[in-house]
DNA sequence: CGTCACTGAGTGATGATTCATTCAGTTAAT
DNA sequence: ATTAACTGAATGAATCATCACTCAGTGACG
């Protein structure tokens, strides 16, 4: 089978202001957060968005594309939020500080979203590969940017390879939020940003 | 035979020497790493196994509890190998290290098992609370432990949370591994541990 | 009336699990 | 040594519940 990735703009119902794709994107991302997405059936997304189990095919070609809608929106968003959010600044370290409490930020503001993002996108090599792994990586490549400049500036270490510092930095943050999931213990992710730079920073830094 | 009470862990079909449960392990190990453990079906398994639909039931409970055992016998085997490697050593920064060696040498010899290990395993909620939850906490506990006895003996900051950085260790090994399973480029995985340990103990240890 | 968003019962495929049956091997009595 | 009785591992076809997705129809609105 030949899967061409459909990258079409939103169509369907005259995508007028109903708000249903928006409102069955939340639905899913509930229910998929809940039950896991290979055990969420269409019917109770459709039932948590308050719609009939066809109208979600009006929307989304597929199950599989509603995980993917919610992957490319928010990553797409995130990115967006990221990259402004440090135009304006000059130091390299204090940018990298600001997209890691912009991604814990971001994840500890909606659990559901959190345990989707964390959890259910990466339960499967096909994710990872064909749709992820593009957001992924185009994250991974603003750290990687980033840390590039504060290598050329002389504020971090020359002899380390940019893309796997990347990873460990991405790495680390990726695990604060997978284990704040998981624990049932109540904490707020967002200030675990400030010792990760901490120690990251301390690391990567020209003595 | 007066002696030879068995008392071998196994259950099951009369523990033979007969080897199909672990062939079957192998062959859903492999199956899972091809397919996805949702998209895996138990007659693949017996298939790639060579043994009969009904015949992995005479090992396996369901599904289910073969992902478990997989996860399960190589955890235990990991933290096992990975005591002993330590048990000997008296610096607490060379303890880590090794560890680390140790966790991406056993995951960068076996490609589909990293597979399970990094992306099936982590594709559920249910999984992750259920089972796997046990296992790597005890991973966790294990990095904990090693540097709260790296900061008694003065070798690591005292300001720093030990759980926490358990953490971002382990979420940088993690993500090296994620990454190495994606990447269609063949490199090996074990020798990122260097760099990783690097930045890591540059990050942490007393000035 | 024509269009369009929406509905939800029905369908067909799928795949985990079961179980009646086979048969290789073991024991034991002659 | 031969045979009969027994064991339980292994088999794989059949079962049966489960859903993703379809489509004929409804009603609202201009």
């Amino acid at each position: 089978m030949i899967h061409s990735v459909n990258r079409m703009p939103r169509k369907s119902p005259r995508n007028g202001a109903s708000g249903k794709r928006e409102s069955i994107l939340r639905a899913a991302t509930r229910v998929f957060a809940r039950n896991g997405y290979f055990n969420s059936k269409v019917a109770d997304i459709a039932r948590a968005a308050d719609v009939a189990d066809g109208t979600v095919y009006l929307y989304f070609k597929s199950k599989e594309e509603i995980l993917h809608s919610i992957f490319d929106q928010n990553m797409a968003e995130a990115i967006a939020a990221g990259r402004v959010l440090i135009e304006k600044l000059r130091d390299p370290s204090e940018k990298l500080r600001r997209i890691a409490m912009l991604h814990l930020e971001r994840l500890g503001a909606d659990r559901n979203l959190a345990i989707v993002f964390q959890v259910e996108l990466r339960g499967s090599t096909k994710f990872m590969r064909e749709f992820s792994a593009a957001g992924f990586a185009e994250y991974l490549g603003l750290l990687r940017k980033t840390f590039e400049e504060g290598q050329r500036s002389g504020v971090f270490r020359k002899d380390l390879s940019a893309k796997l510092v990347s990873k460990i930095l991405f790495g680390a943050l990726d695990e604060m939020a997978t284990n704040w999931i998981i624990s049932k213990r109540k904490y707020k992710l967002e200030p675990m940003a400030e010792v990760v730079m901490d120690v990251f920073l301390n690391g990567v830094s020209a003595s």
